[in-house]
RNA sequence: GGCGCUAUCGUCUAGCCUGGUCUAGGACACCAGAUUCUCAAUCUGGCAGCACGGGUUCAAAUCCCGUUAGCGCUACCA
């Protein structure tokens, strides 16, 4: 059985970079019929913060990333946070000292930061020179007696490490050039992520740990760790960073690309995992689409390299570890944009609607009347890209509104049309676009006017704006009423 | 500095493993045209790329070496 899991720490809410993470564990465990686990990680207290771990279930629930065990749900490899795992992390940090695994270090901060200081000046790569692992007796009286706690070191003996890739492939690793014996357990008493992380792993039976590329280099350190402890490692596979649209690190604009804001925007989630997909993930092409070849819609659509827009079962369907690549990427909020706009427009009108208005009630912004704003939405689907523009593209819903453009009703030609329309208007039947046309077909006859120079000022009437939805689906959701009241006013301008 | 990772249109990518079918395909963005009310949507067309330098080979985006650039790690953060 494959299982997987995602393993954030609340110092922050979930944003493209992490819940990216996320989604692939989700979609490898779903695609392979696998479990996803999440973990809290919260062994630094200085920066974890409750709320935050509040806000991380909650993006993820939003995001429609379910976990099988985890936080709320219990399972069998409880609790799934750290802090609540101390004890655990205890037994296991004494067990390696008793095997002459790992030892408890003496050394200061204050010296570990000369040693770094010397090193530069020598021009020489910084690293611990392990001198902590032959004190003597003597040495380390002294040093508790001087009131210095030690912290728990894990001691490197085979630093040549070869390491399959899941996504990189073959990666080699020697670990002598890199750092010396490292830090398991602080002073504090608490395990470092390095502890932990292997702890976990091992004890949850985690099969896959798919991470981002900043652990690549801590991969080594974690298969010595967890052999040591008698755990068989997992498969490791680095994911490539993502960095924003000026291929900045995402760290400077957390707050853009946070799952809070993208919600609170009026971005669908089931869009945002399509897209946040495709950063470093293609489908490969089938061996039939080639170039030439030209897919027909009425193909299967699992197939060929070419797909953009998926569902969340079509993307569970497609996904596959070995299509992701290795480069990083750039966040693009156009195509956000599009892929989000693809998805509202695939919505069905009831749908569309039932959605729009969920948003809208959770973010604050209705303000008319739930059942005919429900009524008037679906005229709209073509028309944004975002839930957050309909607040003011349902401003049409107000009659008290001012002319975008005041001199298109003002024009000699303008009035004859709207007395015409009020003339004509006790006759009109119909619904939906009949309405419209039957109106139309009543009004020619009485006024010259034709084209833009008929339909401008009509607009403008109606709507106090020079752009927005077709006319034909604006004046049956208006109603007759509503459309008589607008001619009139516009006439009293 | 050391170690590691990465490198195809402005951006996301297919192709690379198993060299020829690639004068490199798709998508976003951008530009132009169509759609006889606008905007949008939609459709059509256009612009634009194998980082650089060597090799191997009849043939290299694809294999090898080097250079450059970007990123990550180099914490008692994760």
């Amino acid at each position: 059985m494959i299982r997987v899991r995602f393993a954030p720490s609340p110092t922050g809410y979930l944003h493209i970079g992490n819940v990216r993470t996320a989604l692939f564990n989700y979609l490898f465990a779903q695609h392979e019929g696998g479990k996803f686990i999440l973990r809290i990680e919260d062994t630094d207290k200085e920066r974890s913060r409750p709320e935050f771990i509040e806000g991380l279930v909650e993006d993820l629930a939003w995001m429609g990333i379910r976990w099988d065990e985890g936080p709320g749900i219990g399972g069998d490899s409880g609790p799934y946070q750290q802090s609540e795992r101390l004890e655990i992390y205890r037994k296991f940090l004494r067990d390696l000292i008793q095997k002459g695994k790992a030892y408890e270090c003496y050394v200061t901060e204050e010296e570990i930061e000369e040693m770094k200081r010397q090193a530069r000046l020598e021009k020489k790569p910084p690293r611990f020179d392990n001198r902590g692992r032959n004190f003597s007796r003597e040495e380390i009286e002294k040093r508790r007696a001087r009131g210095i706690r030690p912290t728990v070191r894990f001691k490197i003996e085979n630093p040549r490490l070869k390491v399959h890739d899941l996504i990189r492939g073959g990666v080699e690793f020697n670990l002598d050039e890199m750092a010396g014996d490292f830090v398991i357990q602080r002073a504090d008493g608490l395990p470092t992520f390095h502890l932990a992380v292997c702890v976990d792993d091992g004890l949850m039976k985690i099969t896959h740990v798919i991470r981002g590329e900043d652990h690549l280099s801590n991969t080594p350190k974690h298969i010595l760790l967890l052999e040591a402890m008698g755990f068989k490692p997992p498969q490791y596979g680095h994911l490539s960073l993502i960095h924003g649209p000026g291929g900045e690190p995402l760290s400077k604009r957390l707050e853009a690309v946070s799952v809070r804001e993208f919600r609170r925007r009026g971005v669908l989630p089931e869009a945002l995992a399509n897209y946040i997909a495709l950063l470093g993930w293609a489908p490969g092409q089938s061996p039939g689409a080639g170039r030439t070849g030209g897919r027909s819609p009425l193909d299967p659509p699992a197939s060929g390299g070419d797909r953009e827009i998926f569902t969340w079962e079509e993307l569970k369907e497609a996904f596959d570890l070995k299509q992701v690549n290795k480069s990083a990427s750039l966040y693009d909020p156009h195509k956000l944009d599009w892929v989000n706009g693809e998805h509202l427009r695939k919505l069905p009108d009831e749908d569309f609607s039932r959605r729009a208005l969920a948003y809208l009630k959770a973010e604050k912004k209705l303000k008319w009347d739930e059942t005919e704003v429900h009524r008037v939405l679906p005229v709209f689907k073509d028309n944004i890209t975002r839930f957050e523009e309909l607040e003011e593209r349902l401003r049409i819903l107000e009659d008290n509104f001012s002319y975008e453009d005041p001199a298109l009703i003002k024009t000699e030609t303008a009035r004859e049309i709207f007395k015409a329309v009020l003339s004509i208007l006790p006759t009109v039947r119909g619904e939906g676009e009949a309405l419209f046309e039957s109106l139309m077909n009543a009004l020619k006859p009485q006024c010259k006017a034709r084209g833009k120079e008929l339909f401008m000022p009509f607009r403008m009437a109606l709507t106090g704006r020079a752009h927005g939805p077709e006319l034909k689906r604006i004046v049956p959701v208006l109603g007759l009423e509503r459309c008589r009241r607008r001619f009139e006013r516009a006439l009293q301008t």
